[in-house]
DNA sequence: AAATTGCCGAAGACG
DNA sequence: CGTCTTCGGCAATT
């Protein structure tokens, strides 16, 4: 019985791959001159050991995280890779001046040297974390059983966050699951397009025990739902903190977090000996496809990626529905109104089985690039945040900075090798900073939404300050001096 | 049709 | 740099 599935699925081959010239190299970021600066060298090391039992962040990031990936399957690398480019030959070495060589060596470097998860950690956590997920569905599906509600609290399990996608830039040991209720008919009222957020209805024919959460007007309550999943989260710790001495939790300590306001997630933290973690628990709905009409015209962009047989995968991608408060007074109560999350298909996007690559690309090269490129945003970020440039309760998010991203690579489709890191950097900076400047940062799959719109986004006076540090970063790199933002050595210790 | 199994990629460890 | 390892994702399988 071999099971032989490799990656033979269809995509025959990317289109016309010729399009290279095609595009105005408008990116001929003067790779610059020779300004000196001696190396500053970097005894490794620096960060190493920072298992922190600090950990616990707080806040609730507005990362949306994660749903379950597209049933699609393996693309076969995107045909051809003549790796000609991928491995210079030695003239070509010498041509580049050695200074520009010593540089891009120096920035590997440091970027190596960001915040990872050394693999012990990763074991030990990993022991921890996947029994109590694991016990918490069952659990949860156990007591709904008893109330006849299990028609919908047997609940999916994604993982997700950036943990999950290897995107971590911070040493809190910090670990976001999503727990989906899934297999529902909904119906979606796009009465809020320009937030990201709609109304849920059922259907008639929509008999689950759904129906005990609606509002009297006939709408899917979040606060309801988030109330009754929570409420079923604190029954499942008790019974885990009660555990017997021959549990497999019994060196553990539970702490269920205080519910904060519009928050989607309920927050376990855990604690065996000196080893914190925070376990979040996304709470959501997973909303068949089609995707709802606001997502009309994400692709309608002028550029080729990404192509028209990707944006089909994409949108083949399960949505998901989250217990995230819309802003202001919108819906003040929270009865009414479901933020969208879109990770799914990010995730498609950079990591998938079917990385969505640009018709040039050759091999993965492109998701290596793009994932150190989000790697060096969050983490300029992170010491900003840290350093106090900006206070943590400002809501520049991460996934500001991931859709700043994917716009850079509609922008720029090709190119993103990490060869090119330092062109690719300034490009992605180069769309921060101006959609700060103009305040308009379209959410990536739905145009109408403006993640830095006034009455959505709290802080923008913050933003100017961003956008200075991320622009001193860019004069740092254009110079090829090491940003001492990407600098791990002196880690702030919080 | 839930749970198990096996394969593969990502990325760390190590030499 | 290349090889080895572990973890997670995924789908075939039963």
């Amino acid at each position: 019985p071999a099971t032989r599935v490799g990656r033979k699925s269809a995509r025959p081959q990317k289109s016309a791959p010729p399009t290279t010239t095609s595009k105005p190299n408008k990116q001929t970021i003067h790779e610059p001159s020779p300004t000196t600066r001696k190396g500053r060298c970097s005894p490794s090391a620096a960060h190493a050991a920072t298992i922190n039992d600090t950990g616990l962040r707080p806040g609730t990031s507005p990362d949306v995280p994660a749903t379950r990936a597209g049933r699609k399957s393996a693309r076969p690398q995107k045909s051809a890779p003549p790796t000609t480019t991928s491995k210079p030959n030695k003239q070509t070495i010498r041509r580049q001046s050695t200074r520009e060589t010593s540089f891009k060596t120096k920035l590997k470097k440091a970027i190596a040297n960001l915040v990872r998860v050394p693999s012990d950690d990763k074991s030990e956590t990993a022991k921890i974390y996947n029994p109590i997920v694991n016990c918490i569905l069952e659990e949860i599906k156990k007591m709904a059983v008893d109330e006849g509600e299990d028609d919908i609290f047997r609940l999916r399990q994604l993982n997700s966050g950036s943990y999950f996608e290897n995107l971590k830039v911070d040493t809190t040991n910090e670990f976001d699951f999503m727990f989906c209720i899934y297999g529902q008919k909904l119906t979606l009222e796009e009465t809020e397009p320009s937030l990201g957020m709609v109304a849920v209805k059922l259907p008639r024919k929509n008999k689950s025990s759904l129906r005990n959460y609606l509002t009297p007007d006939g709408y899917l309550s979040p606060k309801k739902l988030l109330n009754r999943f929570r409420g079923l989260v604190e029954q499942t710790i008790e019974t885990l903190s009660a555990a017997g001495a021959d549990s497999p939790f019994k060196d553990l300590e539970f702490k269920l977090m205080r519910q904060k306001d519009g928050c989607p997630a309920v927050t376990l933290n855990v604690a065996k000996k000196r080893l914190q973690m925070s376990i979040d628990l996304v709470f959501a709905l997973e909303v068949p496809t089609p995707w709802p009409k606001c997502t009309k015209g994400w692709n309608q962009s002028v550029t080729h990626w990404p192509d028209s047989r990707d944006i089909r995968a994409i949108k083949r991608n399960e949505l998901h529905l989250v217990a995230k408060a819309a802003p202001h007074d919108k819906d003040p109560d929270g009865e009414k109104l479901w933020r969208l999350s879109f990770s799914q298909a990010e995730k498609e996007i950079f990591n998938g089985r079917g990385q969505i690559l640009s018709p040039t690309d050759a091999s993965n090269h492109a998701t290596l690039c793009r994932k150190d490129c989000l790697r060096c945003l969050k983490y300029i970020k992170y010491k900003l945040q840290l350093t106090g440039g900006v206070s943590r309760d400002v809501d520049f998010a991460s996934y500001h900075l991931k859709t700043v991203l994917l716009h850079a690579i509609v922008k720029r489709p090709d190119g993103w090798e990490n060869e090119n890191l330092v062109t690719c950097l300034v490009c992605v900076i180069d769309v921060l900073v101006s959609s700060i400047e103009t305040r308009h940062l379209p959410h990536f799959f739905i145009p109408g939404y403006n993640l830095f719109e006034p009455a959505i986004f709290k802080g923008l006076e913050h933003l100017d300050t961003v956008k200075d540090q991320f622009l001193r970063v860019k004069e740092d790199l254009v110079n090829e001096r090491l940003p001492k933002e990407l600098d791990a050595l002196e880690m702030p210790v919080h």
